[in-house]
DNA sequence: AAACAAGGCAACCGCCACCGG
DNA sequence: TCCGGTGGCGGTTGCCTTGTT
C-alpha cells in the first residue's frame, strides 16, 4: 500500500496564517522535509533542539527538536528500510520480544534499516490482532510459550517452504557453512547486537533452524502476512 | 456510487535518564 | 548536590487508505 499517512502532505497546501508565527505540528511537507535533509547533510545529526532554533530562524523550519528527530529517525534518514516485514523479520521480531518484551528501540537494533517505530506498529496491529483472534492475552505467559513452541516454528517451516520455491525457480547456488539460528541473527543483522539474555527456546527447536535461517537473510525481500486462516487452522489443530 | 468500518502507520505526548554547568 | 536542557523511549492518537456493504 502507498501510503503518506500523516507523514507527507503536498507543498502545495501550505500552512496557514497562524501557524506560520507558531511551531507546526502534524505531517511534515516536502519542502520540511527538503529543509530538515539538506541542514542534516550540511551540519550532522543530533541537538535537535538547537538544529530547530537554527533552522526555524535561518530557513523556515518551524518545528520542534523532538518533531525533526522523529522525522529524521523514522522517515528521512538514507537506511531506513521500507516494505514489507520479511518472514525473517518476523521470526527474529518474535524472538526478539520473547526476551526483551516491549523493547521496541532494542528489538529495532537487530533489525537494520527498521525503526523502533515501525516495529511498535508491526506488533500492535499484527500481533496483538492476531492474539485476540486466538483469545490469548498478549502479555500472558501462555501466549508466550505459544508464540516460542508454535508460531515460531510455524514460520520457519514457512521459510522453508519459501525457500523450496524460491530454489525452485533459481539455478542452486551454494550456501554459507551451516550455523544456529542465534549464530546466524547474530552474524547477519549488522550492525552487531548486545548479548541477548539465554534463549528460552527449547533446544530441539534451536537446532531446528540451523541451516535453514543462516545465509538467507537478506534474499527474500518479499514478506507477507504471518498468519493466514490456514494458519490459525493448524495452530488450533497444535493446542 | 456512497457510506461505513477496519487496517495501517506517521506523529505526538509524557516520562525518564543522562549530562554539563 | 541540584537543576535545567536534551534526547531517547514506549504508549497513544488521529488521519488516510482500503475493503465491504
Amino acid at each position: 500500500m502507498e501510503f503518506h499517512g500523516r507523514g507527507l502532505c503536498d507543498s502545495a497546501t501550505p500552512p496557514n496564517d497562524q501557524e506560520e508565527t507558531d511551531l507546526r505540528r502534524g505531517p511534515w511537507t516536502r519542502d520540511e522535509d527538503l529543509l530538515l535533509l539538506n541542514y542534516v547533510s550540511a551540519h550532522g545529526e543530533g541537538r535537535w533542539n538547537s538544529l530547530a532554533r537554527s533552522a526555524g530562524l535561518s530557513i523556515g523550519l518551524r518545528r520542534t527538536g523532538k518533531s525533526c528527530r522523529l522525522r529524521w529517525l523514522n522517515y528521512l534518514r538514507p537506511d531506513v528500510r521500507r516494505g514489507n516485514i520479511t518472514l525473517e523479520e518476523q521470526l527474529l521480531i518474535l524472538d526478539l520480544h520473547s526476551r526483551l518484551g516491549n523493547r521496541w528501540s532494542k528489538i529495532a537494533r537487530h533489525l537494520p534499516g527498521r525503526t523502533d517505530n515501525e516495529i511498535k506498529n508491526y506488533w500492535r496491529t499484527r500481533v496483538q490482532k492476531h492474539a485476540r483472534q486466538m483469545q490469548f492475552d498478549v502479555n500472558s505467559k501462555q501466549f508466550e510459550d505459544m508464540v516460542r513452541s508454535v508460531w515460531m516454528p510455524r514460520l520457519v517451516e514457512r521459510i522453508r517452504e519459501q525457500k523450496q520455491q524460491h530454489e525452485q525457480k533459481k539455478p542452486p547456488r551454494s550456501l554459507e557453512s551451516s550455523c544456529s539460528y542465534s549464530e546466524s541473527v547474530e552474524t547477519q543483522l549488522s550492525p552487531p547486537p548486545p548479548p541477548l539474555p539465554p534463549a528460552m527456546a527449547p533446544e530441539s527447536f534451536v537446532s531446528d533452524v540451523d541451516d535453514d535461517v543462516c545465509g538467507r537473510w537478506m534474499e527474500l525481500e518479499q514478506g507477507e502476512s504471518m498468519w493466514s486462516v490456514e494458519d490459525i487452522l493448524w495452530l488450533q489443530q497444535q493446542l
